[in-house]
DNA sequence: GTCTATAGTCCGATAGAC
DNA sequence: GTCTATCGGACTATAGAC
């Protein structure tokens, strides 16, 4: 039998998503957490780095997916067919797990500063989709605008399927939204 | 004569860049910043919000300016094309100030906290202009994709002009990212 | 203008696994 | 013994409250 409880890092995660959905997330204290999840403060701060990065845990995660998809992809298909591929992936991974991350949004939109959080995560991807292409002969500025372009219709496809009443199916979003934008820079109004 | 040196925003704003610049955003106190302008701790929080916000002062007046300048195009425009003339003023307010842009974004480049300041304050951008593009009849989720569009190729412009070793036309360079968005997004490789 | 809460850091201690 | 995860307490600076 061992000292601690397992799966203090998750423990926290879980705590902190349901006060922060609670109370709020500036409501809530570090200290509020800890207690919840049977740890200290101190022990928060060794998982994540700040009160606001328990929300993103599974960002990297994310990301590696989104990235390795529009990779496999860039052997065949033209960089903006990879990026649908990518888009794609990663619907397929948030739509099992629709509630987790709509429960997740709400805290996100409900807080500017996880609002700022969540905005460097995605220009972190957009980063390393702008390595993997110009890793497949993409030159610059086409590899950086490409990238910004498939983030761009993810958070549009994300945020509509966020907010829908009913339960839309998110790869079909997506398209959508990389087809509206394909019009909308070829000059359609 | 006044009971204060005038210019107290200003001076606030001056001596934070410059002390960032030299020692680096954290290992700056709001204190130092205060005393450097002659003034307390206090009236820096009556005029910036948090320690970051006295670098992004004149971000309003620069949103403003882009989507005015959008606003205006749509008028007998399509939507890529008033965004093209939005970059166009913006590029020409910021090349009127090289120097004083390059030493905020450096000192922006090295830290985090500030970058995502800095993207929050692009995000406001796309969503005021998603709204001017909604307002002048464009649908969703056409436009947010539009000004995301938009956003990206400023993004993409500004940080090629920035780090450029020449002395790059940032209207021409954007204009290029431009067409660089429209070719990859229509399938070019 | 002062006072306070809390985020986040630093050093050190402890207890178990290996 | 080493390694890793926990906890304790003191500390600074931001930011908001009074």
């Amino acid at each position: 039998m061992s000292r601690w409880e397992p799966n203090a890092r998750e423990r926290l995660a879980t705590a902190a998503l349901e006060l922060y959905g609670d109370r709020g997330y500036e409501q809530t204290t570090v200290a509020e957490i800890a207690k919840c999840a049977g740890l200290t403060e101190r022990t928060f701060f060794r998982h994540y780095a700040d009160k606001r990065e328990v929300l993103f845990a599974s960002s990297g995660e994310f990301q590696e997916l989104f990235v390795e998809a529009v990779a496999e992809a860039l052997n065949s298909a033209a960089p903006i067919d990879a990026l649908a591929a990518g888009l794609d992936a990663v619907s397929e991974m948030l739509a099992g797990q629709r509630d987790f991350v709509r429960a997740r949004q709400a805290v996100i939109r409900a807080n500017v500063e996880l609002q700022e959080r969540d905005l460097i995560k995605l220009e972190s991807i957009s980063a390393a989709l702008a390595d993997t292409l110009r890793r497949h002969g993409v030159t610059e500025p086409a590899a950086s605008l490409a990238a910004e372009a498939g983030v761009a219709v993810f958070k549009v496809g994300f945020q509509r399927w966020i907010v829908a009443e009913e339960d839309l199916d998110l790869s079909r979003v997506m398209r959508e939204s990389l087809d509206e934008l394909k019009a909308v820079t070829a000059g359609g109004q």
